[in-house]
Parts: structure tokens; C-alpha cells; sequence
DNA sequence: TTGTATGCGTTATCAC
DNA sequence: GTGATAACGCATACAA
């Protein structure tokens, strides 16, 4: 492949010209940049992005760190990442880590490595230590609330989203209240553990352990939910269940084995996916793509003013009633 | 930042000494070698990944063209890609194109700039012509099928599992039978016309071209259908549904407005997605994660050995009979 | 086993 | 306006 080198012989000229003409910089003679121009044409020239991203020392390239690509949140949130990148002609890199904190420190030192920019973490499993430690070594912005720690964070309010829940069921009545999770450990779902001890223990509710289902994250979990709530003695009258995919499971099994919803079991949902609308499910509705686009908004903010004010913004959740709960 | 020279002087060894222990090369006395890692510590050295690519010409990095993100059928495409990739130590890189001709040639000429050392193709818009005309600038493996191109492609094949889902309503005895689908343009969606087209015509059934349900691409597109389809004066006793969200948004909506499945409408989905398993939905199963996973591994293939024959693999679909159809 | 020198393809800084 | 030339940081062929 041509070089600008090559251009620059062809063209006649000194290389530091081709390279003022290729980046459309201005004092350079009508007829040298024609030259240049002509030179590209003939060799089929093309710039070679390695070399411009060493000389430059940077890649309009940022990271995305989540643990699985094919999950309604997740796939929800990049492409609010994307959405924002593609308009501002950044790049993504995806580092999917299953949760194992081996993964995630790989993609913690390509950051150091200056593969990319700066880099968006959508969950993670390490501990919060971890990730201070590479503070030094590129912009990273969290997607999950870090309490005691400053990092640049956009967050849902997982906790009050929890809160809100729990007492719109309490105020219906309910006492015995469980709910479906997807893993126990990380930020989002201790919150969500908070608000339940919270809200549970200010009205004297004494919660059962069997009432906590974890590893809750798809369609097919609900139906494993139904069966084990069906086996119980003390059943839960209501759940809450972090993923409306989950409740969709959760409603559409109960209806298949003769359950009824809600005077036996009240359900609500989160994140407000079009099923739950379908389903006529109560959900909480949680801005994903808002979240994706925030978080990367305040990454660019970064990289482009090289420093901004720490935030830690704080995205609503909302109730929405409808017939499960 | 610290960098090999830098190490170098620390270690008092030469730049080749310290590349060559950093890169764990035999022949390094065992004392060197200790100096470059205590070096290496004592500076806080990390390689910068941008002067290796270029040094290499080679980053370990493939692209992944692809129109959204947020969709069930492309974010199990690009996990069954991930999963792999992750497997041999290669990273990905996301273009979104939103099915615009402009950011498929930006995700070429990436290509072109060496920015990647290889291109999967999920699903495009631009002629065949584009994607050939960039044939020399590095390996392309394309997930759609094309006939009469010499490219290396991995696909499923639509043309035969419409026509399978086809033949089996025409044996249920329905002759007025449509189809909904996510867009008319494109290799996939041409091959289920041309399915369509093929079998109808063999039983002297003429289609409506009303039949024909465009746009069609995640569940709340399914009650827009309903809503047509009650519309309608003459309507189609059965629908091919080409992705079992949109199928499941019609049973679902169906079922609210009274619209009895399959007495009045018989629906068949495709993809096998858990929704359709959850719902009794009669589907074809379209197999995704094996899709991206085989597109990795050809593409990984091509870039390891170097030159592989050309490949056109077939993957095949299958129809899971339930109760909508 | 080790070091020197050169290449990778740009961008950026000067001097003219 | 233009052209040398020095970074950028690493890999590697060739010598020794």
C-alpha cells in the first residue's frame, strides 16, 4: 500500500504538504493540493488509522464493558451508547465480560494501553478498588451508582425505583414480599436489597430468605420461579421482578398452570419493555437508552474539554400500574 | 508514560532485550530478564497498544457491521460472534449502520485504514458491487447469502425455511396466506419472496399484494398488524411472521381483541426465541448464536492461515410445531 | 545471548 | 507556503 511517501514523490511535493493537504489545512498553493489530490487518486491511496492513532496519541475510540451483549438492558443501553457515538464519530469497542472480573481487567488494560480513549462500564463484578486503580490511565464513566467513591457516574436510582414498588404493594396490603433478581453482588442489585431491608423493616415485615429468587435474567427463569413459588408453604403474595422479561415469564407460566394474577401473586416489573405493555403488566419503567446516551454524553464532555466537574447523575425510575400488581 | 527505551535504560539492556522479554521470546539470560520486569514495575511501564498494531500491522480486531443493536435476532448474532472472538483473543469493534449506504462505507474504509484485521457482515443495505469493491482491503465474511458473488458467507437459509413453513400451511389446506417482515430490501428478505413467490405459485395461489406486512420488527409492530389485518375485507388465514416478537405481538393483541388463533389466523414466527416456546407459538427456528459463531470462526480462519477456500456454509432452519399455526 | 539500526505511516515543530 | 526532520512506541532483521 502507498504511503504518504509515495504521495508526496508522485505529487512532487514534501510529505509534511501531503499530510496539510489530506487534513484539509489551510496555505497550501491551489496547485500543490491538486497535485496531492491527484497523486491519491492514481496510487489508490488510503490513510493507515494505526499510525495516525500513534502520532496522535488518541483514537476517538471508547469501550463499552458489559457482561452479556444479548439481554434486553444491555442491548438497550449500547445502543443508546452507540446512538450518541455514531453522531459524534466515535467508535466502539465491546469488551463482554460474563461478570468474571479476569474480563474485566483485560479491558481495564487496554484502557491503559491507550487502545481507547476512555471507556464506559455498564456493570461489573470487580470490586470498586479495582477500577480507582486505573483512574489515572483513561476518562471512565460508570453505569451504576458508587457511594463513597468519585467516580463520574450515570446511574438509575435503583433504590428508590425498589422503594417506589414496595410501597405501592404495602400500600395495597401486601406483607409478604419477594423478589426475582439477576445476581446477588454488584451495586444495583445491594440497592435494590437496601430499599427491600428498608421499606420492609419500616412497617415491622420480617422478610423470608426463600423469598429472594436469584439468577433471574431471562424469559425462562419465570417459569422456574412459578414452580419453585408453587412448591413453597409460605408463599410470597407479591414479587418484584427486576426484568419485565422475567415477569413476562412469570405471568404468561402462572397463566398456563391455572395461577392467577394478581389475586394470588401481584407482579411487577421493571424497565417498561414493550411486553409489559402487551401484557398489561405493572412495571417500573427505567430509561436504558437514556442511560446510555448520558453516559456517553459525559464521556465525550471528557474527552473533548479534558476536564469536567465530577457528576453523578441520577436517572428517575417511574411506576406504571396496569393488571399485575 | 514510560516506554522500551526508557525500560531499557533502567534495565541497562537494549530496546531488543526488553521487546523480547516483554514478549516472553527465549534466549534472555535470566538476570536480564529480571532487570526488565523490575523495570518494568518500578516505571509502571504498559505497552501502548497503537505502536504495537503498527508495528505488527495487525490489531487482533474485527469489525462487526450490523443495522441496531437493540433487536433479539442481531444482539444473538453478535453474542454467538462475541462469545467466540472472546475465545481467541480478538476484540470487536461496532459499526451501526441503521441500514444507511453513508456508514457501511465508513465501516469499509475502516477496513481500508487498517483498523481492523477483518469485516462480518450481519446484515447490509448497499449492493453486492460496494462490498466487492472492497475485496482487496481485507478479509469480509458476510452473514447474508450471495448468489453469484464469490463471497465467503455464512447464512441461514431463508428461502428454505420459508418455503418449509409455507408448504406446511398449504397442507393445512390455507391458500390465502401473507407474511410480515422486517424490510422488503435486502438478501434475506428477498430470498422469503422469492420462497413465497415460488411455492404459492406452484399451487396456482395468487397473492395479495396487501398481504404483505413491511416494517415489521419488534413486538408493538405486531399489533399494528392485528389492527391492518382486521381492516382488511379480504383477509389471510395464516401469517408467516418473520421474528417471533412480532409474532408474539400479534398472538398477544390477537387475544385481547378477540381475534381467535389459529381458528381465525393461524401465525407461524421465526427465530424460536423463549417468547415463542412460552406462548405455544408454532415457529421456525433460526439458528443465530450459531450464525455469529460460525462467522467468527471462518473469518478467524481466513486471518490466521491466511488464505482459506472459499466458503458459502448453509446453516439450516426448523420448523417447531405448537398451537398458533 | 545481546545490541544496533531500521521500518511501520502519520503528525507536528521548526526553520526558511 | 513549503520542506526537513523529529517524534510517536514498538518489532525485528541482521550483526556481533
Amino acid at each position: 500500500m502507498a504511503n504518504i511517501r509515495d504521495l508526496a514523490k508522485e505529487a512532487g511535493v514534501s510529505v509534511a504538504t501531503v499530510s496539510r493537504v489530506l487534513n484539509g489545512y489551510p496555505y497550501v498553493s491551489e496547485e500543490k493540493r491538486k497535485a496531492v489530490w491527484e497523486a491519491v487518486e492514481k496510487l489508490n491511496y488510503t490513510k493507515n488509522i494505526q499510525a495516525v492513532h500513534l502520532a496522535k496519541g488518541k483514537t476517538r475510540i471508547v469501550g463499552v464493558m458489559l457482561p452479556y451483549i444479548h439481554h434486553p438492558y444491555f442491548s438497550a443501553v449500547i445502543e443508546g451508547i452507540s446512538k450518541e457515538a455514531l453522531g459524534c464519530g466515535y467508535q466502539l469497542l465491546l469488551f463482554q465480560t460474563n461478570y468474571e472480573v479476569k474480563r474485566e481487567l483485560e479491558a481495564l488494560e487496554r484502557l491503559r494501553m491507550k487502545q481507547m480513549d476512555g471507556l464506559i462500564v455498564c456493570s461489573h463484578e470487580a470490586d470498586w478498588e479495582v477500577f480507582a486503580a486505573y483512574r489515572e490511565d483513561g476518562p471512565i464513566v460508570l453505569c451504576e451508582r458508587a457511594v463513597g467513591h468519585d467516580f463520574f457516574t450515570v446511574y438509575i436510582d435503583h433504590y428508590q425505583a425498589f422503594a417506589q414498588a414496595l410501597r405501592y404493594l404495602l400500600d395495597k396490603g401486601h406483607r409478604r414480599i419477594g423478589y426475582c433478581i439477576g445476581r446477588t453482588t454488584g451495586p444495583n442489585s445491594q440497592a435494590r436489597a437496601a430499599a427491600y431491608r428498608d421499606v420492609l423493616g419500616s412497617v415491622g415485615v420480617i422478610p423470608q430468605p426463600q423469598w429472594i429468587f436469584d439468577g433471574c435474567l431471562f424469559l425462562e427463569d419465570g417459569k422456574r420461579v412459578i414452580e419453585r413459588w408453587m412448591d413453597m408453604k409460605e408463599r410470597p403474595s407479591a414479587l418484584l421482578v427486576t426484568s419485565d422479561q422475567v415477569a413476562a415469564g412469570i405471568v404468561l407460566h402462572a397463566q398456563r398452570v391455572g395461577v392467577h394474577i394478581p389475586e394470588e401473586l401481584a407482579v411487577i416489573g421493571f424497565d417498561n419493555d414493550p411486553l409489559a405493555e402487551m401484557l398489561g403488566m405493572t412495571t417500573v419503567a427505567l430509561p436504558h437508552l437514556a442511560l446510555g446516551e448520558k453516559a456517553f454524553r459525559l464521556l465525550h464532555q471528557w474527552l473533548e474539554t479534558g476536564n469536567v466537574p465530577r457528576t453523578q447523575e441520577e436517572l428517575p425510575a417511574r411506576l406504571i400500574v396496569r393488571m399485575t400488581g
